[in-house]
DNA sequence: GCCAACGTTGGC
DNA sequence: GCCAACGTTGGC
C-alpha cells in the first residue's frame, strides 16, 4: 500500500520554505540526497500528488509548510554534473544511484510546529523524526501523525 | 559549542 | 570483508 504523507528535512541556511514559495511556479527540483534509506523512498515509494510536510533542521527545527508532490522519483542531474557538490563518479548514467522528486509549495502551516511541540504530543509517539538519533532527512509519516501535526499548527 | 551517534569511505 | 577514520547531524 502506498504511503501518501512525508516529512523532508532541509537547513533553512541552505533552502528554505521562503526559497520553495520564491522558485518559479513555487516548484523545485528537490536533488542533492545522498542517503540510500532516503534514496529508497524518493525512488520506490513518493508519488505524485504525495503531501510533504516542509521541516526546517539546524537552529530552527520546526515543521513549517505543506508542499505537494508535482513529479515522483527520477535520476538526480545533479550526481552527473562535475560542477555540481553533489556529483557522484560512481554513479553509472544507465543505473543512476541518486534520485530526485519535483516538490511544489501548497501553503505554510497556520504556526510553524516545533520538534519540542511534537515531543509532547502522545499521538505523536511513534514518529520517525522523534526517534533518538534520526538524522533522515526523507521520512514517511502517517496518516494520523500527519493530521495531528496540522492540528498542532 | 562540544561531543556522541550515525552513515559512509578507504586501508588493509 | 572488517574496521578505523572521517564528515555531518543532532542532542544537550
Amino acid at each position: 500500500m502506498a504511503r501518501r504523507y512525508w516529512l523532508i528535512k532541509t537547513d533553512p541556511d541552505t533552502f528554505s520554505w521562503d526559497d520553495l514559495v520564491r522558485s518559479p511556479d513555487a516548484t523545485t527540483a528537490w536533488d542533492g540526497v545522498r542517503n540510500y534509506q532516503a534514496r529508497n523512498f524518493l525512488r520506490d515509494d513518493v508519488r505524485i500528488g504525495d503531501l510533504v510536510l516542509l521541516y526546517h533542521s539546524q537552529s530552527e527545527k520546526a515543521a513549517v509548510g505543506i508542499a505537494r508532490v508535482v513529479r515522483a522519483g527520477y535520476p538526480d542531474p545533479t550526481q552527473f554534473d562535475p560542477r555540481s557538490e553533489g556529483r557522484d563518479p560512481g554513479s553509472d548514467p544507465a543505473d543512476p544511484r541518486w534520485y530526485a522528486i519535483d516538490l511544489r509549495a501548497e501553503r505554510p502551516l497556520r504556526s510553524p510546529v516545533t520538534l519540542d511541540a511534537m515531543r509532547r504530543e502522545p499521538a505523536l509517539a511513534g514518529m520517525t523524526l522523534l526517534r533518538r538519533g534520526s538524522r533522515l532527512s526523507v521520512q514517511p509519516v502517517e496518516p494520523a501523525e500527519y493530521r495531528a501535526v496540522l492540528k498542532l499548527a
